[in-house]
DNA sequence: AAGAAAGGTTAGCAGTCGCTAACGCATCTG
DNA sequence: CAGATGCGTTAGCGACTGCTAACCTTTCTT
């Protein structure tokens, strides 16, 4: 099995995602945004596919890629999960710990 | 250079980093509540060292760990950057049409 | 029908990853 | 002091990853 969190987290993928984010791509145009080969996209596409990030719709010889709103949604909650309260009261001390807590970090 | 998001997502580290958010933790407590190798341990905490999420004070023969604040807040700086707001609006159409397996609403 | 175009499939390869084992170096304790 | 403890370091290994190249099928075009 995959970790959801580690598939999109990987650059091409990431950004994969983000172009899918504007709306249907086919793998050629989606290619068209990498240096790398139109088989390493395809594969990278799969990938999310079966991590169930992103589903494809086949018109004539295209496949139109879409993001999976169920997908996406569950990757939400896992960041989600991870990124607890305790680690949004860290953050947010680090937006104004200015005054008291000089904790030096360059 | 080390791509931030990668190195926070790989389990193990996931994982150390939620302990830390705890507080303060020596590597050896940490290594008890893995499978691994304390050395592996480590190693993931140097990483995370040399990547700005954590940071380490010195006490006796004790390395005290901790989630460094900056740090946390780039991380979490880079995933918003990456779920931009299109992505907001495809999970939040996901809520409605949601299919039969959903979770993770807090 | 013949060729072009889209795209999945496979083999194979170089690089990276996470891990362990063994070690070295401090520091603490009896 | 000698031994134990905490922890970084290094070498090496097996597994995995992302990639390319070549191929095959399906669909479109002329």
């Amino acid at each position: 099995m995959v970790d959801l969190l580690e598939v999109a987290t990987e650059p091409s993928r990431r950004r994969l995602l983000q172009l899918l984010a504007h709306g249907e791509r086919t793998v050629t145009e989606l290619s068209g945004e990498f240096a790398v080969s139109r088989s390493a996209i395809s594969q990278h596409l799969l990938l999310l596919e079966g991590a169930g990030l992103v589903a494809a719709r086949k018109e004539g010889r295209n496949r139109h890629y879409r993001l999976d709103r169920a997908g996406m949604n569950r990757l939400r909650g896992l960041f989600d999960a991870f990124w607890t309260s305790e680690l949004d009261q860290l953050v947010a001390d680090a937006q104004d710990t200015r005054p008291r807590h000089a904790q030096g970090e360059s």
